[in-house]
RNA sequence: GGGCUAGUAGCUCAGCUGGCUAGAGCACACGACUGAUAAUCGUGAGGUCGAAGGUUCAAGUCCUUCCUGGCCCA
């Protein structure tokens, strides 16, 4: 027992659990009195600057597992940007404007709403937006995010605020703004404009009408079996109302469809629907005259059933074999589809409904009635000018308003429109989505084929909490006055105090002195109270932060969001930064796909499968999480849930413990004064050298890729197999049992500390708590963070092919030793390795070989003996190398107590003897 | 319905321009050690590469169709 006082155990102080829900807190405690943020902030103007622009999360709830993959993984850009030697600031920014804060505010005030002013209401939601900033910052520190927490943006600042109005000033000084219809949600009742989020879908019952459309132009060539009786072309529908707006029928180009006689009249629909239609119908007498495509039709015309105007024939690849007759009713002012039919033949978005549901007073048969209550005069009307076929009732799932639970309308309104055309933005923002670097490269035919077909770009939203739009009004003759130069006298305003003011001053005030309308001179006006869509707020950031902030560089080097981000703020951020200054704001694109859970599933409360961070960090702690961003290729959808992240958390531990049992290891050494050269250090140890410079390479490899999931792999394959499962189990007797400060430990301990400053830097963007916490406990002069350290340089002197090839070879004999040691195990000849002696024959190439390294296999093989035999007759052969022949037997000699290999000359000694020869040298 | 995209062992990932019995690690099973010990070491068992066709001397890798997911639209 005495002897194990004389060997060189591991000791350290460092945990072997994390214990990372209590420590990590602790780190981060000294990363504030380091000042850490302030000082990876401040401008290095040694450096290249690499600018990572921050897409702002919404100021609203708790983060998700979402946010915590985005952040961690703009976090592990920003560390790795600057351990390779950039200047890599991060500025966090919020998204704050827009419809669920003002609709939880709204909730939260309830009745006291109606007493207060709209810009009461926006205080409010200012002050709610600024708590949900503070919960989340906080959030995302505690995930090891490291940034410009005291200096974010947030799109509610005065200065923000006051550019996105310039940027918005900049569109229509280049005629790029217009105002136009479009259909939106309606509430007759509360006479209010409703978003997508505030209806709520019921079943309703709803009249159900076909309506004959008479062809009236010429038909085209082949067609004239149609010309003998009158022809016309069948829609259904389920809301007349909107028949008064019709201003065309579409039809699938793709589909089939017949013309049927039915004796009096020849109608017209979709092949696969006639049928159907003709029994509800009650016409069993008909023939089917002609079947074709219905592109010949295009642009065609039909009349309107009650109106002395033309209804179109369009094509529209929407129209279905659902339901109807394939021939679709479309009214450009009461629907979507409908919508963006019409703006593709140059239809006029036709709505003669006013704020109230009721018909305008000109609207000829129905002036001043109520919509959708009219629908009965409708269909007399239609069956009275003989155009209705038939009428019933459908239920059918249809929306209401959320407040009145009333049914809601399709109806065009005013909106503010950015043209796509104006400028040709279409053409421009296409071009230079091909300068862009989409990662992964499917992301350029994403955006641009959205690009590509987006209508124009509609920012207007009859809504109060957000950037006003800043037009005004003619209070003589109503025309808009959005004059670049009155926006940008606003802009100025809101520089000062904030965009709050729109509602708080009088139109004078907000208007240059002496202003007066173009058209008719008049100077008393009135302002626009729609606000901008949020998706402008944040497409502007490029301006409002990038461009205004002196240690950003404009265009960003890169934005990294999830993959609906090209339709979103990918999307938004171009159009906006085209449109004005013609130029995309980013270089490259990085995109990453959406958290599932175990099972594939996308997360939901319902379902139950959510996984909180917070719950996370409770359980396992940040740099879990962390790691687990690290596993999996985010470029497709990731997954997570119990069992992924216990596989993550063992990982972890495997590298932690790799760390823990080097630094047990070189407790003792000073790398100043203790290190070996190069040159000098025992063959495995340069063998371990560089195996860690190939790793390095890979790692850094794997770092600029931005292929994290690559470098784990990588990471935790050395540790495990080339580290513990060999060389630093090899190890342990030269590090035990030699002396403390002898050339052979010293050359072990050089290795070792070498690899784990190497391995702590590389993890530390990853695992910055832990590399941080490895950091404290490494010997020798270092900076007193490991994220103010560097990446290792490339060694190019430490790669060794050859030796690498040799050891290689070296693995493959040990493996087959160790099913040989396996099966002595199981046969009870064996318990540990070091209680076997191993005999070894090959011929030729290996037999020399072996005879080559007979001096250090037993080391190697962790037994306590090795010969190279000539010839093994009763031997097993090699799995990897069938040349090889191996024999294991109970070793020669005694266990030495010291060194616990068995050795001939254990008991020789008389002062020493439970020890062998070696161990006497080693504490003599 | 459209645009983009994915599907290799229970899990996380490799597998380059088609070419040796499809590889790692983890988890699992069994065993060893007790001087990395709520550790460490060894061995083993896991895959009809989503399915079906096709091209080829040869396909996880190329082509076609289908199935099942995801994001964004409609």
């Amino acid at each position: 027992m005495a002897y194990k006082e004389t060997l060189n155990l591991p000791s350290t102080d460092f945990p072997m659990r994390g214990n990372l829900p209590q420590r990590e807190p602790e780190i981060m405690q000294r990363w504030v009195e380091l000042d850490l943020d302030r000082l990876l902030s401040e401008p290095d103007p040694d450096k290249p600057n690499f600018t990572l622009h921050d897409g702002p999360p919404y100021a609203n709830g708790n983060i998700h597992i979402g946010h915590a993959l985005n952040k961690i993984l703009k976090d592990i850009v920003i560390k790795s940007k600057r351990m390779q030697g950039f200047y890599a600031p991060y500025v966090p920014g919020w998204d704050c404007h827009g419809l669920p804060i003002e609709l939880k505010v709204d909730q939260k005030l309830g009745k006291k709403k109606r007493e207060m002013s709209k810009a009461e209401v926006r205080k409010e939601c200012r002050a709610y937006a600024r708590e949900w900033v503070e919960i989340q910052s906080d959030e995302f520190r505690r995930l090891g995010i490291f940034g410009d927490w005291q200096h974010p943006y947030l799109t509610m600042t005065p200065g923000y605020e006051a550019t996105t109005a310039r940027e918005l000033a900049r569109f229509a000084e280049r005629d790029g703004l217009y105002k136009g219809r479009k259909p939106i949600h309606w509430c007759s009742s509360c006479v209010t404009a409703l978003a997508e989020a505030e209806v709520e879908y019921e079943d309703h019952t709803s009249p159900s009408i076909y309506v004959k459309f008479p062809y009236l132009d010429e038909l085209p060539e082949g067609f004239t079996e149609l010309a003998e009786k009158p022809l016309a072309f069948v829609i259904w529908t389920t809301t007349p109302w909107t028949i008064p707006a019709n201003l065309a029928v579409c039809l699938n180009p793709e589909l089939a469809y017949v013309a049927i006689d039915t004796g009096d009249e020849i109608l017209v629909m979709a092949e696969g629907l006639y049928a159907k239609v003709l029994a509800e119908l009650n016409i069993t007498d008909f023939k089917v005259i002609k079947t074709f495509q219905a592109d010949v039709f295009e642009k065609r015309a039909c009349r309107h059933p009650l109106y002395d105007r033309a209804s179109l024939l369009v094509l529209g690849d929407y129209v279905t074999l659902e339901a109807g007759t394939g021939c679709v009713h479309t009214a450009p002012g009461h629907g979507q589809d409908d919508y963006l039919t019409g703006l593709r033949y140059g239809l006029e978005i036709y709505n003669p409904v006013d704020d109230y549901g009721r018909y305008r007073k000109d609207l000829e048969f129905f002036g001043g009635e109520k919509v959708p209550a009219v629908n009965p005069q409708v269909s007399a009307k239609l069956a009275e000018v003989g155009a209705l076929l038939n009428e019933d009732k459908v239920t059918h799932s249809y929306p209401h308003c959320w407040r009145c639970k009333k049914p809601i309308i399709f109806r065009a309104t005013e909106q503010w429109f950015i043209s796509m055309e104006a400028n040709q933005l279409r053409q421009k923002a296409l071009n230079h989505i091909n300068d862009v670097q989409w990662i992964p490269p499917w992301g350029r035919n994403r955006i641009y084929n959205m690009i590509e077909n987006r209508p124009d770009w509609c920012i207007s939203r009859q809504r109060s909490w957000g950037v006003p739009i800043t037009v005004f009004y003619c209070n003589k003759c109503d025309e808009a006055l959005a004059d670049g130069k009155v926006m940008h006298h606003v802009a100025d305003l809101f520089e000062a105090t904030g965009s709050d003011i729109w509602f708080e001053k009088d139109t004078k005030d907000l208007m240059p002195e002496g202003t007066v309308c173009p058209s008719c001179g008049y100077d008393d006006f009135r302002k626009e109270m729609d606000i901008l869509d949020v998706w402008f707020d944040s497409g502007v950031s490029h301006a409002a932060v990038v461009e205004q902030n002196d240690h950003l560089k404009t265009p960003a080097d890169l934005y990294l969001e999830g993959s609906d981000q090209h339709r979103g703020w990918f999307h938004s951020s171009l159009l906006a930064a085209v449109g004005t200054r013609d130029a995309a704001p980013y270089k490259a694109v990085l995109t990453h796909g959406f958290v599932l859970d175990e099972k594939g599933r996308p997360m939901s409360k319902s379902v139950g499968n959510v996984v909180a961070p917070e719950k996370v960090i409770k359980q396992y702690g940040a740099e879990i999480l962390r790691l687990w961003v690290a596993t999996q290729d985010y470029r497709n959808d990731t997954r997570v849930g119990d069992a992924i992240l216990k596989q993550v958390s063992e990982a972890y531990r495997r590298i932690r413990n790799t760390a823990r049992y080097i630094l047990g290891n070189i407790h003792d050494f000073d790398p100043a004064t203790d290190s070996v050269a190069d040159k000098d250090l025992l063959e495995i140890d340069r063998w371990a050298l560089s195996r860690l410079e190939e790793l390095a390479t890979r790692v850094r490899k794997a770092y600029e890729a931005y292929e994290f999931h690559v470098l784990h792999h990588a990471l935790h394959n050395f540790c495990a197999v080339d580290m513990s499962a060999f060389y630093l189990d090899v190890l342990k007797d030269r590090l035990y049992t030699s002396p403390a400060a002898g050339h052979a430990r010293r050359s072990a301990q050089t290795a070792m500390y070498r690899i784990l400053d190497t391995l702590t830097r590389m993890m530390a963007p990853v695992l910055s708590f832990t590399a941080e916490e490895i950091w404290g406990f490494l010997p020798g002069e270092r900076e007193a963070s490991v994220h103010l350290a560097g990446f290792p340089n490339f060694e190019a002197g430490l790669i060794d092919v050859d030796l690498e090839k040799k050891y290689e070879r070296i693995l493959a004999v040990r493996s087959d030793v160790a099913k040989v040691l396996e099966q002595a195990r199981t046969e009870k000849t064996i318990g540990h390795s070091l209680d076997a002696r191993v005999e070894l024959a090959a011929d030729g190439n290996l037999g020399a070989f072996l005879t080559s390294e007979a001096e250090q296999l037993a080391s190697l093989f962790i037994v306590s003996q090795v010969e190279i035999c000539d010839n093994l007759d009763d031997s097993s052969a090699g799995e990897n190398l069938s040349e090889l022949k191996i024999r294991v037997s109970k070793a020669d000699g005694e266990k030495c107590s010291r060194c616990w290999n068995y050795a001939t000359t254990v008991g020789k000694s008389e002062d020493h003897p439970e020890i062998c020869r070696r161990c006497i040298q080693a504490i003599a």
